[in-house]
DNA sequence: ATTTAATACTACTTTAAGGTGGTATTAAAT
DNA sequence: ATTTAATACCACCTTAAAGTAGTATTAAAT
């Protein structure tokens, strides 16, 4: 019950650019040793932000990595949703397939009043908005 | 962001058991194929359910499973706990080790509203409430 | 006693996520 | 032109969860 590497990591990674932005491209560099993510792994899933059009890249000596779309246009559901982590509407909690309103599994009442909660505040959080929050961790 | 297979199998296990509990042990080949879950992992999770002192085992002929624990007793964070599934108290939902109240993740004020709401659902869920409600399928 | 139907145990295979290594490509700085 | 510092690509390794296979043990029914 929790969120893959690869979401953990992209949040934090989008959180501390846009703490970041004014400064031109960041690296993978840069972002691998403050935000200690295994620097293979993080160009791996820098290559994929880019390749879904979140951020943008210049190759070459000074390049690294930028924002395309919109930091207040990127939610933790939409990073959830790319890495197949998503909590979909249709998702039952005992993994069955025919659960619905009309016919429910044992936890259906219970689990459908807190999904709603969670996928609503993972709607509602977007990456501009939890970058200015917390700690430097 | 979901559970394991193996909660959700014994959950699905577990309430089975308490709406067909009048009839004497209850076999893994009942319940495999009731419930529709492989055979042989079926019973890799009974006998750790039962390891565990959540059932009883009676081997041979007209054996099967029982209750040892009450029904009303096993809650759903119970059956996450047991196999590494819980949501902990100090669980940072961007993995950050010294994520804690004084000195916070960017998402730790949203997640920790969430969490509690999660912890106390699936606290307040036992067995026993659970299984008479749903529909069967 | 033997058969049958059950659980228990041990070991293996498969799959997907997480992670690593090496090389090609690109572009600024020299 | 060459060096240097960056991303891109491709193939592989590791780990843990999920699932499978075979055999030993147990006890009721015959």
């Amino acid at each position: 019950m929790q969120l893959s590497n690869t979401s953990k990591y992209t949040i934090r990674i989008l959180a501390y650019m846009v703490n970041h932005k004014d400064t031109g491209p960041i690296s993978a560099k840069e972002l691998s040793e403050n935000l200690t993510i295994p620097y293979k792994f993080l160009t791996k899933i820098m290559t994929e932000l880019t390749r879904v059009g979140f951020i943008t890249s210049t190759r070459g000596r000074e390049g690294g990595f930028q924002f395309l779309r919109e930091a207040s246009k990127i939610t933790i559901a939409d990073i959830m949703e790319l890495f197949n982590d998503a909590i979909k509407d249709e998702a039952c909690i005992l993994g069955i397939e025919s659960c619905n309103s009309k016919k429910k599994c044992a936890m259906h009442d219970q689990w459908i009043k807190s999904k709603v909660q969670l996928q609503k505040m993972f709607k509602e959080s977007t990456i501009e908005n939890i970058a200015g929050k917390g700690d430097k961790i």
